[in-house]
DNA sequence: TTTTGAGTTGTTCGA
DNA sequence: GTCGAACAACTCAAA
């Protein structure tokens, strides 16, 4: 008998791993052999905390295999038919990828392997419910997020899969784990075991207050899993199990939810990956040339002189995370106040960003857009000092990531131009580029227009 | 087929 | 300071 080949790409993990369950019944009596593929349209010189992040999964991935994980760099469809072919494996087995990349990938390692009378079976995905799965009564895929949550509660999912007692093989010579690229960000610890850290962590002390706490930028009330549930060192149904009725288990099993209705929806419809999921919307009028650079390059830098954006594209550069609710601040600022296409922040987010994830974030981008499902209504655009004020009320965010307002009084750095304005020495921040208010007309007036096409 | 109810996350204004 | 209404109309989902 020949061993299984276990390909890994976002599941780095062996606890709830259905395709590790599938390699273990299927051929892996005779072992597993534990391969992860460098493909180099996805190590390219950009977004370094995610490859940062990926490589330390790779190792802790490495340790928990007792060293036995083969890592070859190449085209997948060539290095995973050479390390099948070598075994002799059958089958080769994964977890199912629904992005519009890891689509295209998997047809093109499934070709290959079958041209060597081989297959690729995919068994599990990221997700509870995989994308495509869910219909509404009319045949179609969900566009609204209420009724695909009712759908999602209802399908339901299987409880946590048990590791499987397999040995893991390795007898090829591969690349060796690439080291992690240099970033001055502050990464989170990598790797299932950390993940599962921080899980207990969040279920320990934060769940019970997350649907209070989760919109506070200035207190720790959000579970930090969204990097483990990109790279697949935590399962959300390995989430999904521990999470009871409470208030704030309800809330946050909601918002595991739209990260999977964005799954689906990218999957339907993969080309809203690049263009607006209304297309209706696609015709608003955006701001391009020099000018609208010089604006998006203070927007990316942290510069744009109100306060709560500034802090948060700074939190982006030094933690490569940002807050859920001032990622919607930052994102509503560079739409609406700079009239700037939501693609290039969108963008700018996947590289940046160690918890990148193309459903998420662009769908997220296209609902703060108003080009997306459910898009918000035209007339909500966020003030970035109301909001300030609201949910970071001491100044403590603004403080932790401004060191320039960090010697203002607390109220004083919501607007720190007040405080300017009686004395204080801000040092070189910036006044604000642009009047929110004067700027929130402008927007209402593009968005009148585009509904009047 | 037609109808009905509903739709993540906000802001402003005026009483 | 607090509260409710207005902001517009459209699409989706389901009965």
């Amino acid at each position: 008998m020949a061993p299984a080949v276990l390909w890994f790409r976002r599941d780095l993990r062996l606890a709830d791993n259905l395709a590790l369950v599938a390699a273990a019944g299927g051929g892996g009596g005779d072992g597993v052999v534990p391969l992860f593929v460098l493909d180099p349209a996805l190590w390219r010189p950009s977004g370094e905390p995610r490859r940062a992040f990926l490589a330390g999964c790779l190792a802790a991935l490495d340790e928990d295999l007792g060293g036995t994980l083969l890592v070859r760099r190449g085209d997948p469809a060539q290095e995973v038919a050479a390390v099948a072919r070598h075994h002799s494996a059958e089958v080769v087995y994964v977890g199912a990828d629904f992005g519009p990349y890891g689509r295209r990938r998997d047809e093109a390692v499934g070709t290959a392997l079958r041209a060597d009378g081989r297959r690729l079976v995919a068994a599990g995905s990221p997700y509870a419910v995989d994308p495509g799965t869910l219909e509404n009564q009319a045949g179609q895929p969900f566009k609204v997020f209420t009724p695909f949550s009712k759908a999602w509660t209802a399908q339901g999912w299987p409880e946590p899969a048990p590791r499987p007692d397999v040995r893991f093989v390795r007898d090829l010579k591969g690349d060796v784990i690439p080291a992690a690229p240099t970033t001055t960000a502050t990464l989170p610890a990598a790797g299932e075991a950390a993940g599962r850290l921080v899980l207990d962590q969040f279920l320990d002390a934060k769940v019970q207050g997350y649907a209070e706490q989760r919109n506070r930028p200035d207190v720790p009330g959000t579970s930090r899993l969204s990097v483990h549930l990109k790279y697949g060192t935590v399962h959300p149904r390995t989430v999904l199990a521990r999470l009871g009725s409470s208030r704030g288990e309800s809330t946050f099993r909601k918002e595991l939810c739209w990260r999977e209705f964005y799954a689906d929806v990218l999957w339907n419809r993969p080309e809203t990956s690049r263009r607006a999921f209304n297309p209706a919307m696609a015709g608003m009028q955006v701001d391009e040339g020099p000018e609208a650079d010089r604006r998006f390059e203070a927007w990316a830098e942290g510069r744009t002189g109100y306060p709560l954006v500034d802090a948060g594209m700074r939190q982006l550069q030094a933690e490569a995370w940002v807050h859920n609710r001032v990622r919607m601040i930052v994102a509503s600022f560079l739409v609406k106040d700079l009239h700037v296409d939501w693609g290039r922040g969108a963008r700018l987010f996947l590289d940046r960003l160690v918890d990148g994830d193309l459903a998420s974030n662009h769908h997220g981008w296209q609902w703060v857009a108003g080009t997306g499902t459910d898009a918000a209504p035209y007339f909500r655009i966020f003030n970035p000092v109301s909001q300030s004020r609201k949910f970071d009320p001491k100044g403590i965010y603004l403080a932790t990531y401004l060191p320039e307002l960090a010697g203002l009084p607390p109220d004083d750095r919501h607007e720190p131009w007040r405080a300017r304005a009686k004395g204080a020495d801000l040092g070189d921040y910036p006044e604000p580029i642009v009047d929110h208010a004067t700027e929130r007309e402008e927007a209402l007036r593009r968005y009148a227009a585009t509904r009047a096409n």
